[in-house]
DNA sequence: CGCGCTTTTTTCTCAAAACTAACGAACGCT
DNA sequence: AGCGTTCGTTAGTTTTGAGAAAAAAGCGCG
């Protein structure tokens, strides 16, 4: 299992060679869609699982034993038996000790390593300083993963290491390329942790790993959602796009960079070598420099953007209109993605959304004077389902993805 | 198998019911996939169908005997033997009469009706003016197409019809809500057009039909690619997104309205809504507007597009400015879609790609601007494969489509 | 407490699909 | 003519899910 993972990032580009599907494809297939629906569901007992999956009740019980036989799930107890009596369920759930999974998640400032249990829980966080020379960073990362599989040594077996990066990554090389708020530079990440931990790693960009995170773990909430659109407003503005249930990618790795559409192109030059990108007035860094312009020659230094949403809260006017003008250009932009993208939700994430109140309004307000598409009125505006660290939720969901999605065929 | 194509529209959104696949799936994919390798690369023989399918020759052998038994394909005489000798190949082809295939391509002026049989061939071409009342205007169609089926009875069996429109559709109530350029509005197009003929019918947006004619019938020209852009210049500014080989709908089916991302958001007034779109800048009407703009006065008459590029090839000045001005927004644009959406080929359509040795060089440069996608400058952008009426093609491909591809399992 | 009733789960048999291996046919080369 | 090669088929095996029926486990009632 943990081959899949590895495939991942090695996988050749499909030759034009249509593979076609076999009785192993088949049993892969339901195998995955079992555990998902345990792992969406648990406490499931075998009975509604052959329901919901359209499965026979036999099918289930076959798929589950060896389950049960090889230790992904285990029966928790004893279930409620209806009011009309008959035999009472025996109820399925994870088992949390099947896998460990580490995830990963480098920013310019700080780095957090977390281990999870194969249910999503968290056993463990560290975090450290993110270092300047990555080699030397991450040979001391794969220590303390070490130490960490060490202590925590009752997992049957650990899964691999999800890392979010915050920049331009090839999942394709396994290489961190490049940017702007980390001074990396076609790192191979996958190689030195692999290397370091002989554990499969699986690295992405933070926005798509947030991405991920929001339709791994919002589930249950946007029960049949399909399609999402992630905007992460931070230093710069990345975007990640879940099409069809699964993170998109692109052709070449680097799909989501919406921040670099231009919105202005009378606007000023921006460092990806366009003109008047969304990143340049939606961005964290546009909020702080419209902030900073209002007080020109106080000499004061420029805020963090936290500090800047605490002096909305603090009912500041200029902060406040600093971060109304940034909603407004949200906005635009997200309006323009929803007419082009049409998912059926789009979620925010990022120090900005603390201000919600504020922020949620503006951009829905500028959605809504779209008359384009007629149920574009309808697309749900939300903020991250995660107060901290959403690209860390991400990076664990980035190597659980691996082991519950169910694999494409054709 | 007509069933599926009606399935398309009628299909209840999936209730988070993951169903699972059973031996009936296996068989349809397998089914399809060689059905799809043999349209690609007909005539082949049954060993080679093996080795690209990664099926086993008797499997190949079994399923090839049922699809000749229901005439889907025919054996295709001898083959040449190796030069070492052993067994000549039997190879095998479609057998084009198996389905008839209907594309109806509506456009604000002309309307044009075409069949074609299983090997994408035409077979009749007609076209009509097209009407002011819809209603009216497809019981015509309707009564048409009868009169085509009667003619062509040498099919076995007509898959259905594809109907290519010019504006939002929404492919889930089959109906076409509305349009710039034509008067229409809410027309139960599939409703009408079933009632009529008792064939399923697909409908879509021209911009996303050409896109899936791009897709398909590129094959054997962009042999892997997975992910393509195709951008519709016309009246107005239309995208259409290919997504891992199959066409983005999106969650509510208006996916591709990329011609309404703002590009200037002090610019002026779109209909839709926004302000700036791109469509206000890179269409055929603002390429028509600029160029007016520069004989004000003259009081002659604004020229068609088709006009205006025979301007352009005639050295007329004014035309290309005006054109070459467009080129840049389209560059502007692409690029920007390029960094979000990542395709391996980007494909542009329309009347202004008849001046492709002034436009692409242009857009070209805008795009190698871009130094944010390390390999972004390794995108190709080209025009149209189909010189006329790329959305007839797309039209007949939504049906065609529906046939060969292979069925999303999960 | 036994009996009918219900629901869950397992067991056993069957069917479908693909795989394996072996073989015959057709051909070129020597 | 003999040999090696390639294509396609046939017969039998394996894998996997489906279906029916039986076993298991409670509940309620007389």
């Amino acid at each position: 299992m943990s081959r899949s993972a590895r495939q991942q990032y090695s996988r050749k580009p499909n030759l034009a060679a249509v593979r076609a599907a076999g009785h192993d494809m088949l049993r892969l297939v339901n195998r995955r869609i079992l555990l998902s629906i345990i792992s969406d569901r648990q406490p499931v007992p075998r009975a509604e699982i052959a329901k919901i999956s359209g499965l026979n009740k036999a099918t289930v019980s076959t798929i589950t034993g060896e389950m049960l036989k090889d230790c992904s799930i285990v029966e928790d107890g004893f279930g409620q038996t209806t009011p009309v009596g008959g035999k009472p369920p025996t109820p399925l759930r994870l088992n949390e000790l099947r896998y460990g999974i580490f995830g990963l998640d480098i920013r310019a400032d700080e780095t957090v390593l977390a281990l999870s249990n194969f249910n999503n829980r968290l056993v463990a966080r560290l975090s450290f300083e993110t270092g300047s020379d990555p080699r030397a960073f991450l040979t001391k990362i794969g220590r303390e993963i070490t130490k960490l599989r060490a202590k925590h040594d009752n997992f049957i077996e650990f899964a691999g290491i999800g890392v979010s990066l915050p920049g331009l990554v090839d999942n394709h090389s396994g290489k961190f390329l490049f940017s702007v708020v980390l001074p990396w530079r076609d790192v191979p990440v996958v190689q030195l942790l692999e290397k370091a931990t002989d554990l499969p790693v699986i690295i992405d960009n933070s926005a798509r790993c947030s991405a991920l995170a929001e339709i791994w773990h919002g589930k249950a909430q946007y029960a049949h959602v399909r399609n999402l659109l992630y905007v992460g407003v931070s230093t710069g503005l990345a975007c990640g796009v879940v099409i069809d249930g699964s993170l998109y990618r692109g052709g070449n790795n680097t799909a989501g960079q919406f921040g670099h559409i231009p919105i202005d192109v009378n606007g000023p030059e921006c460092r990806c070598g366009q003109r008047g990108c969304w990143d340049l007035y939606a961005s964290d860094k546009a909020t702080i420099a419209r902030y900073q312009a209002t007080r020109e020659g106080s000499g004061k230094r420029a805020p963090t953007m936290r500090k800047l949403v605490e002096l909305v809260e603090g009912g500041d006017p200029a902060a406040t209109e600093a971060v109304r003008e940034t909603a407004r250009y949200l906005g635009v932009g997200i309006t323009g993605l929803i007419n082009g993208l049409d998912p059926e939700i789009v979620v925010i994430g990022g120090e900005i959304t603390k201000a919600w109140g504020l922020v949620e309004p503006i951009i829905s307000e500028e959605t809504k004077r779209s008359l384009l598409a007629p149920r574009a009125h309808g697309v749900a505006i939300r903020r991250s389902a995660f107060e901290v660290r959403p690209s860390l939720k991400g990076a664990l969901a980035l190597i659980l993805n691996d082991l519950l999605s169910v694999p494409h065929v054709g």
